[in-house]
RNA sequence: GGCUAUGUAGCUCAGUCGGUUAGAGCACAGCAUUCAUAAUGCUGGUGUCCCUGGUUCGAGUCCAGGCAUAGCCA
């Protein structure tokens, strides 16, 4: 049967750049929408840019441009972002559209015609020289508890303590400097503690399809309930970039309220593209399925605000909300400082998309748990896995199939291929499984574990040995088939993962586009194309370059502040510079001294390195190999004098093993100054 | 502070209903192989299952308390 789905990911928020705790969210959703693609369901995957509220308002105002020009450049950018890591969205579309405007709009007067709005006045900090109401996160102040300056309205950084930004001693305007004042506004909310008993129900009763939410989510559903639903505040003053509520001019609608609207807008738009039924997928009676992915900042607006929202304005609701943890970046938080705050953009700068998706696929599970990204074991899964294991097998078998057999497949495998391409193909419901219920983690062991099972075939068999004898070289061919079958059912199982490369095999191949049911064959008297290579190591330099541009890049003071959670633009958060104070003890652990360069030269096949040898005193001499090509030849180099980290534990790289680090200053690159002691001092003194 | 989740080999992670001697990949060592851009196969060692206590014939698994990490408290 036919299922017909429509999902979702969160919507990027228009004043950020895309970066890589983004990223897991839209190849979480990508692989789960490919999957059902080739499974032959009909599914569509809209996504759209988060465009309203203040901080892309202020933003706009900064650069001196409208604020539609802003995001229209942003959608760009983050559409061209998407693209480049191989997510294909149905559509990707704007908060700030017609669509959008029409179905907000209308909800709000369906949902006061069920009399769910209520306006009442509300006090707040207004900017006199501005003129405008300030959300808390755009005043400052002393915290009242702690007493630490400089703290935002809505929370202090130091002690923790949460308030209202009317607590704040001596509060300014982060926007203008000025004295707030209090003034009073009628604001509109959302009696949100009036759906209790809908989203009870909603969030307990078990569909058919099963509970709307993991265990995890369902518990924190429950801890909200017991702490008390209260009513949302939906409205903000003009100036605001967003929609106007209808009746209330001067009044706005809060960009929380329009953003998940936006997945319906952007799937209208779609539906008024390709003349699908917009009702059949929304009705109240829809029997369509609809899928959300978010993060877990947004669980409370995603479970509780946009269930209710959609149920009392005569919508459906979504059958399941999938959420996901965060990334960290070799175990800590992304960081500007360390240069792991990564954008898209940076990474596909210097590395393959697909290794990316390739690693966050082997990791993600169906729960609600954070994952790392540890760029030792990303490179060792990668090159192992991808390349070793995986295109290992085409790579070794294809060249006997164009040399010695015209590039002709045999017409059948021999026994024990006959009996591990059973095998892989048996594997075929265990891997969709997987798929399907967001065992991404799984899926992939189960289909290395196959690629490991295929390579001890064809060490068995040794078809290097077979075609050295007439007498046994159809079977070498059989042997190579069976090879290339493997690798085809491989590369089909990995498709929803690496699009890319899946084409780019399908193409070697010369086979129409694999889909899943394509399991159950096997390729057998089909003529292949010559083989050539597919994927390339991932080299430790390439990740040091990629933390280098963004070291680099770290801009001096991110512009506008905001703490309203985001639709996956505030999943991370940076952290300031962690500079622990170490004692004397410590320092002197760091054996550094003065040594002399002796001899540098090139290294071949590295971009950026020089195999140094240093004399460190007492005639010990040291190999080092150092990345500061960029900026220096080896010619310049020999003789000089420098510092060096003696007791650095000696580190195995590709081309050699290195034992010390020299030092030097600077982002990298040509911007870099090797460290140079004042004339007079000698190798192997110690710097202290 | 309250709550939620996590804690298993050097690294990244599996571990089903409580059941024999706790597993995989990577890394490491040895051997084999030389088709494959050094890619593969076989063999091998690798553990305070965070800690303490409890339940049980039996606990990585269940319970209580604690520690650490991450997050939520709208």
């Amino acid at each position: 049967m036919t299922r017909k789905i429509l999902v979702t990911s969160a919507l990027p928020y228009a004043n950020g750049s895309i970066h890589l705790g983004h990223l897991v969210e839209y190849v979480q959703t990508d692989i789960w929408v490919r999957f059902q693609k080739m499974r032959g369901h009909e599914c569509y995957y809209v996504c759209a840019d988060d465009t309203h509220g203040t901080p892309v308002m202020l933003r706009a105002e900064q650069e001196g441009i409208a604020p539609e020009k802003l995001i229209a450049r942003m959608q760009q950018e983050h559409l061209r972002d998407f693209t480049d890591f191989h997510i294909a969205f149905d559509n990707y579309y704007s908060t700030n559209s017609e669509e959008n405007r029409e179905l907000s709009q209308d909800i709000y007067r369906r949902l006061r015609q069920r009399c769910l709005i209520e306006v009442r006045p509300i006090e707040q900090f207004y900017d006199p020289v501005k003129q405008m109401f300030l959300p808390d996160r755009y005043i400052k102040g002393e915290c009242p508890r702690c007493h630490a300056p400089d703290q935002y309205g809505d929370a202090c950084e130091r002690c923790g303590a949460t308030y209202d930004p009317t607590e704040l001693i001596n509060p300014v305007s982060a926007i203008s400097g000025a004295a707030p004042v209090r003034r009073q506004s009628e604001h509109h909310f959302f009696k949100l503690s009036q759906c209790r008993d809908f989203l009870l129900d909603w969030v307990r009763h078990e569909r058919s399809r099963g509970a709307p939410l993991q265990d995890e989510a369902h518990n924190k559903l429950e801890e909200w309930f017991d702490a008390g639903l209260r009513d949302w505040d939906i409205s903000r003053d003009a100036p605001y970039f967003g929609f106007e509520i209808p009746d209330a001019p001067g009044k706005f609608l809060y960009v929380w309220l329009d953003a998940p609207v936006g997945y319906m807008a952007s799937f209208r738009n779609l539906c008024d593209r390709n003349g699908l039924d917009f009702d059949e997928f929304w009705a109240q009676d829809s029997t369509t399925e609809l899928y959300h992915f978010i993060g877990k900042d947004i669980l409370y607006f995603h479970a509780l605000f946009w269930p209710a929202t959609l149920h009392f304005s005569g919508y459906r609701t979504p059958d399941r909300i999938f959420v996901h943890g965060f990334l960290t970046v070799d175990g800590q938080k992304m960081s500007k400082s360390r240069g792991t705050f990564i954008t898209a953009r940076s990474f596909l700068n210097h590395i393959d998309p697909e290794y990316l998706r390739y690693y966050l696929a082997a990791k993600l599970n169906e729960r609600i748990e954070d994952l790392d990204l540890n760029f030792d074991d990303f490179t060792a899964r990668v090159n192992s896995d991808l390349v070793g294991k995986y295109i290992n097998i085409a790579s070794r078998t294809a060249g006997f199939i164009s040399d010695r057999f015209g590039g002709t497949l045999a017409a059948r495998p021999d026994a024990d291929g006959a009996a591990l391409l059973a095998r892989m193909q048996g594997a075929a419901d265990d891997i969709a499984r997987a798929y399907e219920e967001r065992r991404y983690g799984e899926a992939v062991r189960t289909i290395m574990e196959l690629a490991d099972q295929a390579n001890a075939y064809i060490n068995d068999r040794q078809p290097w040995r077979l075609v050295k004898d007439p007498a046994s070289l159809e079977h070498a061919q059989e042997v190579c088939s069976a090879g290339i079958n493997a690798f085809r059912l491989l590369t089909l199982y990995l498709k929803p993962i690496l699009p890319r490369m899946a084409a780019a095999v399908e193409e070697f191949l010369a086979i129409p586009p694999l889909a899943w049911r394509d399991a159950a064959e096997l390729l057998t008297g089909h003529t292949i194309k010559a083989y050539t290579h597919l994927a390339k190591r991932v080299e430790r330099a390439q990740i040091d370059a990629l933390i280098g541009e963004n070291r680099a890049q770290l801009p001096a003071k991110e512009g506008a502040p905001h703490s309203e959670t985001r639709h996956g633009a505030a999943q991370q958060h940076d952290n300031p510079p962690a500079v622990e104070t170490i004692s004397i003890e410590d320092f002197t652990r760091i054996d550094l001294r003065i040594a002399k360069v002796l001899a540098a030269e090139d290294v071949e096949g590295a971009d950026k390195l020089l195999r140094l040898t240093l004399d460190i005193g007492d005639g010990e001499t040291r190999q080092v190999f150092a990345g500061i090509k960029g900026k220096y030849t080896a010619a310049d180099l020999i003789g000089r004098h420098t510092v060096v980290v003696a007791n650095l534990a000696p580190r195995k790289m590709r081309f050699g093993v290195s034992e010390g680090m020299v030092l030097a200053a600077g982002p990298g690159g040509k911007d870099l100054w090797l460290i140079q002691p004042d004339s007079g001092a000698q190798a192997g003194m110690r710097v202290k």
